[in-house]
DNA sequence: TTGATTTCCATAAAATACCATGATACCCAT
DNA sequence: ATGGGTATCATGGTATTTTATGGAAATCAA
């Protein structure tokens, strides 16, 4: 039972504006779909308005309820909440994978991220990016530089030790 | 019950990137698989991420879920977890031993370590790593070359005294 | 009609499942 | 302690399925 997008994968991006989502994160996306079976193919959330980043967002439905109910635990008319549900709600749409298990990105989310010709997608655990290669590259390599320095590799690391999270909750904060 | 890697392995990978994960370590991985059963084989997450090391990285499900467990702590837009999404999530594959207790190394795994023809298998506890003979032998070697001088030696092995502990920690962070 | 979108079909390549074998380790009765 | 039988292991080869991807037909909108 794979629960998590994992993965680095280069597909084709056709004139259409076609493109394969890979079979693992398809395999991710069926578990994660709570009214996928047999008989039909699942359905997934793409976010573009984080695009600040470079890349569109991929959620399964599950993983996107819970992003849905944080917003919805939002004061109901609170400025912030209005402008979480502009981002994550209105910047952004519902599809299904085809038969091929491909989907179809409409020419403006394309747009958005310079996309032709190929898209990288990169496993985010709860969800998965679609970048431009080029560009993926590129924050792939900052990260690689930040974390060749001993003392940032093990500052990103320590997060991962029970000991010190309520340290870092406190670091990220202020 | 086996819970935990032990031992150096080397087995051979074929052209295809075939490779046989010692026996003893699907002990390991089916014990901490808890999809598996007698009709099935199991899982594990290879974690690629990390080869500035010069190794790939073998994780039970068990294991690998408590450091996903620890990610999805994190503040879910933070720039730190995204980091360790992308050094652990991107940089990783989830995988099956096969009926013959074999997996398949892709290409691009193999060439970040430059395997070809034998793999070597370390256990390492809670994971294993796979490294190039060679390299193993060149890391193996700089360990007895540490612990030769005596003064080493004995601060490495103090970590293992309880009393210690703290003190170590505090050493680490600062 | 025309342009755009969606469904359906076809195919090559890649990934996976399946089968076979020699070698080694293990078990058990004598 | 010995030896024969059995199961497991590592490994090679082959067959089948899945995947990615291109193109054509069908549906829809204006």
């Amino acid at each position: 039972m794979i629960k998590r997008f994992r993965g680095e994968w280069v597909n084709k991006v056709d004139g259409k504006g076609r493109v394969s989502i890979p079979a693992p994160f398809r395999r991710v996306l069926e578990h994660c779909d709570p009214d996928w079976n047999e008989n039909c193919y699942a359905s997934l959330v793409l976010v573009y308005g984080r695009t600040g980043n470079g890349c569109l967002e991929g959620y399964s439905i599950y993983s996107i309820q819970e992003v849905d109910n944080m917003i919805s635990a939002l004061p109901r008319y609170s400025k912030n909440r209005e402008i979480l549900e502009r981002l994550l709600n209105s910047n952004s749409l519902q599809i299904q994978v085809d038969e091929n298990g491909r989907i179809v990105l409409p020419s403006k989310l394309r747009e958005l991220i310079n996309l032709e010709g190929e898209a990288l997608f990169a496993g985010m655990g709860e969800k998965f990016q679609i970048w431009h290669p080029d560009a993926y590259e590129v924050s792939m390599q900052k990260i690689y530089e930040l974390i060749k320095n001993p003392k940032n590799e093990q500052d990103i690391f320590d997060l991962l030790d029970s000991k010190n999270i309520q340290k870092f909750t406190d670091k990220a904060d202020g």
